[in-house]
DNA sequence: AAATGTGAAGATTTTCACAGCT
DNA sequence: AGCTGTGAAAATCTTCACATTT
């Protein structure tokens, strides 16, 4: 019943990640009799009307013609194909503001995401207790990513450990990573990478104002 | 002398991203002779070489046949279409964690922002220094901007206070914000915006993993 | 009237393949 | 031999427009 695309039809990761978006409308659209139409997502999420149809069309005969779409469903489609219709267990790896910050940003629980420990490296650091988890050796990683079972690991390492830990990782059999490391990690094919380069951010932002584009996305990623 | 392009092709936002990450290809390779060829920035950047030869000839006749580019000169002209050649002034609002992490990642001094001013909302906050800088009412936020200049600004708040708060850097005449709350914000088509949820990145990495994607993309955003 | 779903058209992006330099 | 730049082809993505359903 999982991973189940209506036709052969693979999703773009464009799609995956407006897909995103409208999962929060939904959630946060008071939606009058749970319905939500196509042009009040667009609107919501600042595409087009036909864009959001294609969008969900591709997910399976989810809409009802002359009515709508129903928000709950709709949500839990989304969901379902994005594949956090479940709980998914990680750990994350260097302690520093940047994992306080994201630990502390409970969006991540709510999501579906559930971190099960921290490690660092820093000996001094090693049993302090942050949002109810001790800190733990970075020796034990693979040991403990093995034993708890998780799939997906948050680094945020300074840019020089992130390639060792990332390798540590991939040999405990994690399934993907994301990483704040600004540097470009080489991972196996099967350990799936998202990185978040955060000066690389503020340059696409310097990109958009020196070359005024005219339309202006809100939901700009 | 700023703004230029060659012909009157425009850099789609897809480009600009790689370019970021040409970019650090070219910062981190040891480049013998300060040579490289589009075949090791794609291999390190995981894309194509033609894909980068289309990138960089956009760029205007940097290359030379049979030879490559030469890294400086490459890298000065990447900066220079991104918008990077000069120094960004900005400021950043809502002084928790991820704003302590923001602001010790001195990546972004390298690649030219600077963090003016710091303000917070609770009076708590109002005076402690982070980072060199002391903690400034929010309520200032509006006449600092315009006293310092500021074009940029960094928006660590929480969800409920973005809006609010970008609306008083729009009247302030800010031109991008780079957002962190997890909103869609509504601003005017003058002032450019780039969002970084951070639920949003690890459902990306769900959907990765769950669609088994073949190519693996070790640049991947 | 208010919506979806979808062929067809259009636009954009990527890849191919190779001429033309060094 | 090694490498760029670029037409042309291919693939992909987006928009248009409208038949179809409630």
């Amino acid at each position: 019943m999982r991973d189940r695309r209506p036709e052969g039809e693979r999703l773009s990761r464009a799609t995956a990640h407006r897909l995103s978006l409208y999962l929060r409308a939904l959630a946060v659209w008071p939606a009058d009799g749970g319905r939500m139409s196509s042009t009040r997502i667009a609107l919501a999420c600042g595409v087009t009307d036909a864009q959001v149809r294609r969008d969900l069309a591709s997910l399976g005969h989810l809409g009802r013609r002359g009515l709508g779409y129903d928000a709950p469903e709709l949500s839990a489609a989304i969901r379902a194909v994005l594949g956090i219709d479940r709980v998914w267990r990680a750990v994350l790896v260097g302690v520093g503001n940047l994992a306080r910050a994201l630990l502390r940003y409970r969006g991540f629980r709510t999501q579906g995401f559930e971190v099960l420990a921290l490690f660092d490296a820093d000996p001094t650091k090693v049993g302090e207790r942050v949002e109810g988890l001790a800190i733990e050796p970075t020796e034990r990683l693979t040991d403990r990513v093995r034993d708890l079972g998780a799939e997906l690991a948050i680094l945020t390492v300074p840019a020089d450990a992130a390639q060792p830990v990332a390798d540590q990782l991939t040999a405990a059999g994690i399934r993907g990573v994301l990483n704040f490391a600004p540097v470009l990690l080489r991972l196996p094919p099967r350990v799936k990478l998202v990185s978040v380069d955060l000066a690389i951010q503020l340059e696409q932002l310097a990109f958009l104002i020196q070359h005024g584009e005219p339309a202006a996305d809100p939901a700009a990623r």
